[in-house]
DNA sequence: TCAAAAGTGTTGCTGCTACACCCATGG
DNA sequence: CCATGGGTGTAGCAGCAACACTTTTGA
């Protein structure tokens, strides 16, 4: 459960003959910042630092080796959890990537991304050697980890066009309002209140609730999401 | 260039250890056929036979190992050119499928997915081993390969409502008329010639040319694509 | 009473669908 | 000249962006 928090040992390990091509599992997961004071929240991801050679000290994604007897579903949740601690409500499998030369002994990497509920996020900031980082800023990251968080975002992007993405990021029951924010995050520009919430209700996502959230002004009204309309957009694939 | 066609060797075999999971890659390869008398044209695939055991006598997608020093998007290539001499015009990762039983040994599948122009077909049609199947309509596949290409076919309908993506189906000079068969084929339905026309003309994509097509009645306009304008839906992802 | 967020109404634009209609060619 | 597909015109509807406006609260 507490494994040193690193990227898998690229250096030939015991299990496999040294020359093979070994399969690892990564995660790019997004969760959201309200920065006191900022008028935006930002995206931000949780990055671990190498403990150890290639790339020692940098900052990479979360991840390790697909063990023979779980699936890449699983190997995505487990090392998650065994690196960050972190347990999301969404995980998706992203892109394979497999350059020859991404890293100094030939691995694939099975990349997920996933979406963090600002709830559920305190688990992870007390791991040693996890930190997180502005999504929009990252520094120099181990292998080609940088290119795969430019695509990671790209697709959170593109899918919050047509998805309930926002299901991911946020508690239970919010407020327009909260919801609004989250789209404005991802999406990166200014939303029209009054028009997102019609979209919004029209989309039949949402169901309102009697209560409401009293902040500095007039109370908003408190939604819940529609748990019944699951979002159809992985196709045929089962899940589980 | 002519191994026998057939998936992978299942069994443990020489270059790794008998418990490595290792990593093959598979296609699924879509293109159009036009049955005379049909009023449609309707997608096909083509599938190889198995000629070994797991499954022997199965059909299945074409694929093979990957290759300790070629990347992913090579060993695609490399084992359709292989398995069934084609050559795609367009070929781009699907997803990796990895689930624990779904072979014998442990394999983690890297599946493409690719479209064929209609004038790039001839060459596999000779093929022992290959033969082409409706994609409606297929028997029962080797492994998950019939869950595989239902995904397939699902994101191929998808990508064709916001994206060029007959450009890979058709030759390079073609009528309106063609392009639409393309549409209807892979969407399922009918589309309105005029509006059909309208969308595709005013979307920038298309170049007219000076030439007409003369069939049975009125000539038709020869279109060819707008090389300049490539589909940005790979997002950061740099090919080759 | 004032600022600011919650929430409603309205207008105009755009894109799409349906369908009527004209055009050009082979038979 | 007629059947058929190529190609144009147009009316209606739906969705969305912009923005004016009303409501409700804390300070």
């Amino acid at each position: 459960m507490t494994r040193t928090a690193t990227l898998p040992d690229i250096r030939p390990a015991a299990p496999t003959a040294g020359d093979a091509t070994r399969v690892a599992v990564s995660t790019v997961i997004f969760t959201l910042r309200r920065d006191r004071g900022a008028d935006r929240a930002s995206v931000v991801i949780p990055l671990v630092r190498r403990t150890r050679d290639p790339h020692e000290g940098l900052w990479a994604l979360p991840g390790g080796w697909l063990d023979v007897a779980e699936s890449l579903d699983t190997a995505a949740a487990r090392t998650l959890a065994e690196t960050t601690g972190l347990a999301p409500s969404f995980l998706e499998q992203l892109y394979a990537f497999g350059a020859v030369e991404r890293s100094p002994s030939r691995v694939v990497s099975i990349v997920y991304w996933a979406l963090l509920r600002s709830d559920e996020v305190i688990a992870a900031d007390a791991r040693e050697n996890v930190q997180w980082f502005d999504a929009a800023s990252l520094p120099r990251l181990a292998f080609d980890h940088n290119e795969i968080v430019d695509y990671a975002l790209w697709r959170l992007r593109n899918k919050a066009g047509y998805s309930r993405i926002a299901h991911g990021l946020l508690a239970d029951e919010f407020t327009l309002a909260q919801l609004r924010e989250v789209y404005e995050a991802v999406l990166g520009r200014r939303l029209d209140p009054a028009n997102f919430r019609r979209q919004v209700e029209n989309s039949g996502n949402l169901i309102p609730t009697e209560r409401f959230r009293t902040g500095s002004h007039r109370p908003a009204r408190v939604y819940r999401y529609n748990q019944d309309v699951e979002l159809a957009d992985r196709g045929p694939l089962v899940r589980h």
